[in-house]
This record gives C-alpha cells, structure tokens and sequence, in this order.
RNA sequence: GCCGGCGUAGCUCAGUUGGCAGAGCAAUCGCCUUGUAAGCGAUAGGUCGGGGGUUCGAGUCCCCCCGCCGGCUCCA
C-alpha cells in the first residue's frame, strides 16, 4: 500500500497508508493524544479530525488543552446552540456564530424576542443533542448549491453572496441542522460537555445599527464541569469587586437619579482618594517638564465651530444660550475636551523655537453627552477629569517627546501600580482624516520608533486613527486579567491648522508646531473604577481614604484614643476613631468592611505603655508597636519613598 | 440611540390569583464596658422611581417618562 509522509512540530516525521485521515495520525501517535485530539493544523490551516492527510504535510494536533482547541468547541457548541433554536423556533433566521473570549454566541432572528425561559428550554434541548453524540459532518458545495441549500435564509445567503471568488464553501451539518462554517469542529457532539448559556441581547445584523436587530444568546463551554465551575466562580469574583457596589459600600460616590445619568457625585472618601493620585501625579509632570494649566469649563460656541468639534461631536456636547441683557444672546458649550484652552495659552504669544517643547498639563474637567444606553457606573460616565497633557513641538521633537510619554506610562502603570500592559497603533483611517502625507507618515513612524526605542511591543490597528492623526493606546491588565485602556498618545494636525499656530524656527522661517495630546489615567474616574476593581476596595495605605482606625477596647481608653489619632494626624496619617459604644469585635468587623489597612487596637496595657496594638487587615494581628512604627508602617507603600 | 430585564425603608431583599406594605442590617434611645470579623432590648423609618389609565379597590394590570442592569451601536 502506498504511504505519505507527514511531519510532525517536534521535526519527527510518520508514515501512514495513502488516505489516512488526522485521526489515523493522532491515534498512531498514541492513545492519549488520539482522546483528547480535537482537530489538527496542516500547513497552517485549521482541519477537522476526517480531513485526509496528503504527502509531505506539516501536521500539529490539536488537543483539548489548546487555545485552538477551546476555542473549536465553543464553535460547536453554537452550532448545537442554533439547532436547539431550530428545533424550537422553527421560524428563526440564522445570523452568525462564533466562539469569543470565554464562549460563543450566536445571532437570531426571531418572531418575538427570547425570554429567560426559553433559555432554559433551549439549553435543555442542547443536552438532548450533546447526549445523542450526532458526528458534525462536513461538505464543500459550490456557491449556487450553498444559496439553495439556504432556502429562507436570507442573512446566510447575505454571507454567501459577500464571501469572495477564492474561497471555498463548506457547511457543516450536525442532526437536522447545517450552517455555513468555515470550520473546524469537534468530531462530535458528545464532546461539549460543560456548557451554559449565559445571556440574551439584542444586537444589529452585522453591527450596522441601520440594519436590522436579532436577537444574541450568549454561553460559555469548557472540556470539563471543573473548568466551567471555575469559570462562574471568576464570574462571581469579578462581580465582588464591582467598582459600582464596592463604591456604595466604601461611601466613594454615588449617582442620583434628580442629578442626571452618568454624573457622580464624588463623597469625602472618594474625593480624597482623587485628589491623592493628582497630589501625586502633579510633582511627577512638574519633575518631567510639564506645566500646569487650569482652563475654563465653558466657552463660547464659537470656540468649537473653529475646533471643528461642532459639526463633528456637537451632538455630545452641553450647549446653552444666556441672554447678555443687551439684546445679544449667546451660545456657550461645556468643554467636552481641554485642548482649546491650552491651544490659546500657546498661541497667547509670539512663540520661538526656543519654548519648544511646551508640555501643558490639567486636570481638566469635561462633560460629554454620552448616548443612554452607555453609561455605566465610574468607567463611562457623562462628566469626568481628565489628567490631560497638550505638548506643542517641533516635528523633529516628536520622537523624544513620545519616548518619554511612553517612559511616564511606564513609571505610572508598571513602576507604581504594578500593571502588565499593552500598546497599540492606530494608524490614518483611509478616506476621512486631514492632514498632508508626510505629515501622517513621520507622525506614524514617531510613533513605532518611539515604541521600538523603549522596546514596547505593539500592535497596529490599520485605519483606526482619529481623523486629526494617528494614535498608540495603551491597554492594561488588571489583579483579574481583565483589560482597560486608560493612556492615549495622539498625534493631532487639526488643531494647528485650524487655529493658525506657528512658531520661528531657528532659520527665522514660520513653522506650524505638531501638538501631541495625551493623558496617563485617562479619565481619572475610570481609572478610579479600574483601581478599586483591581484592588477589589482595599487600595493600598499610600491610596486609602482612611490608613488607619484607632480602635478604644472600652470608653475609658477614649482619651487616649484621641491622643493617638492627634498624634498622627500630625504626622499625615489619615486616621479614624471607632469611639462609638461598641465591643472591640463589632469595631474590627466593621473596620475590615471598610477595609481600612491597619487598625490600632487600644486597651489598657497601650494606654499604660504608650503603645497600640497594630492589626493589618489581611496579616491579621501584628502585636504592640510604638506610634513611629505605625507611621513607618502605614507609609511603607508610597511609591514616593 | 436600539433590544431585553429591573426599580418596595439609608443598604440588601420578601410581598401569593389585584384586597390593611414586611424582614435583616444601618439609624436613634436604653442596657452591657467590652482584647482581634458582627452583644441584648426598644423606637423610629415608605408619594412602593415619576405621571397617566383600567378597577369598588393597584406595590401587583396597561401606557408614557426617568433611572439602573446585561448586551448592540458609539466612545472625538
């Protein structure tokens, strides 16, 4: 019998009798691999277990443990999901269906929209049809075939007519079902064992919200009840640290449904936490160059129909007319950005060469419009502060000016906060942006060189630049591995061009500057969000709200309570006195809900000895320390030390 | 903005087929005087998100609005 030759990524190489599928690979290699074989990469290309095998392959097994591998079977697991659907609505349309980060989904049309229970039922059909174990079978048809077989269909034919000429059109069939799939999948049905559906939602036919709204299940699925148990557990966890919940609970803020939607209303705890990361954050930009500014929180409309921001954005921003009592009236917007106002400190004067660079920094605050249904707590909201930064400098200044933005990111997110995190470029969108050539392409290339020069990886997201110049994002990893962009770098050509501005080069010519926007935290509410979900509410001592609680075991240790809080409040530490009639326990219960990091416990033996008892809030008791150990203490976190 | 769900005391939540609005915690007042994660007793606390409608009667059913939650779209 004739053989092939594949290799394997090891560099091994099999040999197998002409014809032999995947399958035939995976079980001669042995028969563990062959049990938890999914599906295999040929030459780069993701193929089912049946696909035959052809001489002088590069052949890598796909086994559950693979990213690959998960990633199939949530594939699958929509399929069955769809036929579940089928089998109950037999009216529906079929959208889309692939496998996300931690699941799948996938898009229906439907007469009326799902309910939590047809969720049950659907998900309870789909045991049906993991339990009869149906083999996911597939088949290449050519495209008149494919648009007939999708009879009724009309988004599956929507797909088939936009897929290109090259390609090649397989559908997969599991039981009664078959959809177009590009593949692969799991050898069968029986292999998706743990699964759950998890949401409804409505959303567009493509994400084109012209277009029509079907409606999406969500689910996850896992090779083992294990993984999906641990799975809901990271879910549970996650919603712990709610920045929504623990900011109630630690009295942060609060919204107000008579203040409108989206404006926080920032209570002592919360504001002293705010005003402790700018306290910080300032001497940090005055150490690096910056210079700050505090501008206006409106301005006349004008201001923005130069900007170009009224024709853009005017349907996110505040406008309101005040009648001036001499027959004028005028327009004023709230500032929805800071750049006008550092614009004109800039082009205040006649500027040279010499005050290049310029590095104009604010804490500014900017309300923005935000369309209803996407407010959602400190992370979206309609008005925020900025730690925005504007510098304005020569075109061969941009270089350094972004190796060391990306040096303050670093010192901020890794240095101080301790984040992994990510870049990403985005580069001009074709079609709509401004600006001449050159100017994008040495603005671009800054940017990567910058990136390049500190050794920061990125990504390049083609076309997904503002339309004034390109732009690097840059994306954190938080205590649970969830991502958040927070610093933006971006190059901007429309606010000097629009408002004139220009300097004397050293050549005594005129020269438009390059201006650079950028913020660190972003909006310093969600960063404020990002941390107390990173910290899940126990900020560390150098960010608490309240360092420490001083704890009396009994009303006569009140005096001396209040001596203790005295002498440390004159030492900066933010302290507290739990003097209410309570027992000691009660006062620690309430102290660790606040999670307040140390507490100072105080009896008769501290009272004697001048002493307290120290109790961190996670090591537990830590045994009598004098008041100068527990200002060492509670400052040993301060990344200014 | 779109789809779906939700809104009851400061907080977390019960409230049956439409028939007198409840609990725990918090608060207040007593008692206890406390040694490392939740004592005891009492009192007070409500336009049931707002408005309109159906009904003898609405927290409960219908409509509109506001807000919140999960998504979609959007995020200059």
């Amino acid at each position: 019998m004739p053989q092939i030759t594949v290799t394997l990524p090891d560099g091994g190489a099999k040999s197998l009798p002409e014809g032999a599928r995947v399958r035939d690979l995976a079980a001669a290699i042995g028969p563990r691999l062959a049990a938890s074989s999914i599906a295999a990469r040929v030459d780069d290309a993701l193929v089912d277990l049946d696909e035959i095998l052809h001489d002088g392959a590069r052949v890598e097994i796909v086994t559950e443990s693979a990213a690959e591998g998960l990633s199939i079977l949530r594939h699958s697991a929509a399929h069955v999901m769809a036929e579940a659907v089928k089998d109950l609505f037999p009216t529906a349309t079929f959208g889309i269906g692939p496998a996300i980060e931690d699941g799948f989904y996938y898009d229906f049309g439907v007469d009326r929209p799902f309910n939590p229970e047809d969720l049950e039922a659907i998900e309870a059909r789909m045991r049906e049809i993991v339990a009869s174990a149906v083999p996911f079978k597939r088949e290449e048809v050519d495209r008149l075939t494919a648009h007939d077989r999708f009879e009724g269909q009309p988004f599956k034919r929507e797909l088939i007519a936009d897929l290109h000429e090259s390609e090649t059109i397989s559908l997969y069939t599991q039981g009664n079902f078959t959809d177009l799939c590009r593949g692969p999948h799991v050898p069968d049905t029986s292999r998706i064992r743990a699964f759950k559906l998890t949401k409804i939602a409505g959303a567009y036919w493509r994400g084109d919200s012209t277009r029509p709204m079907l409606q999406r299940i969500y689910g996850t699925a896992w090779y083992s009840d294990k993984d999906l148990a641990a799975y809901l557990t990271r879910i549970e966890e996650a919603e712990k640290r709610d920045h929504r919940k623990l900011g109630k609970e630690l009295d942060l803020f609060s919204f107000h449904e008579i203040a409108g939607a989206g404006l926080p209303i920032y209570h002592p705890k919360g504001a002293r936490i705010l005003r402790l990361l700018q306290d910080w954050l300032r001497p940090e930009l005055y150490r690096r160059g910056y210079v700050e500014a505090i501008t206006p929180h409106i301005y006349k409309t004008d201001v923005w129909k130069i900007s170009g921001h009224y024709d853009f954005y005017g349907e996110n921003m505040y406008f309101f007319q005040i009648d001036e009592g001499d027959g004028r009236v005028n327009e004023y917007a709230v500032k929805p950005m800071n750049c006008p106002g550092h614009v004109m400190i800039f082009d205040n004067d006649v500027r040279s060469y010499r005050d290049l660079p310029m590095r104009i920094f604010e804490f500014g605050t900017v309300y923005r419009h935000e369309m209803s249904g996407v407010v959602h707590g400190l992370m979206r909201a309609r008005g925020f502060t900025q730690d925005d930064a504007h510098i304005f400098c020569a075109p061969e200044q941009v270089h350094d000016e972004i190796v060391a933005m990306l040096d303050l990111v670093d010192y901020v997110m890794h240095t101080v906060f301790g984040f992994e995190y990510s870049a990403e470029i985005s580069t001009r969108p074709i079609g709509h942006s401004i600006g001449a050539d050159d100017m994008w392409e040495l603005a671009t290339k800054s940017l990567m060189d910058a990136c390049a020069a500190r050794g920061l990886a990125y990504e390049i997201n083609e076309g997904d630049g503002a339309f004034y110049g390109p732009k690097i994002d840059i994306k954190l990893r938080d205590a649970i591995g969830r991502t958040w962009q927070c610093s933006t770098i971006q190059v901007d050509f429309n606010f000097p061009e629009r408002f004139g501005l220009t300097y004397r080069t050293a050549e005594n010519t005129e020269a438009q500057p390059f201006m650079l926007h950028r913020t660190i935290l972003g909006s310093m509410e969600r960063f404020l969000g990002i941390l107390i979900e990173h910290y899940a509410g126990a900020f560390p001592s150098w960010l608490a709200p309240v360092q420490v609680v001083v704890i009396p075991i009994a009303d006569r240790h009140l005096d001396y309570s209040n001596d203790v809080r005295a002498k440390l409040e004159e030492r900066g530490v933010r302290v507290e006195v739990y003097s209410d009639n309570e027992p000691m326990r009660i006062k620690i219960a309430k102290a660790q809900q606040q999670k307040v990091p140390y507490m100072l416990v105080v009896g008769d033996r501290e009272a004697e000895g001048g002493t307290v008892g120290v109790r961190d809030r996670s090591e537990g008791d830590l045994g009598s320390r004098t008041l100068d150990e527990v200002v060492e203490l509670v400052g040993k976190d301060d990344p200014r030390r």
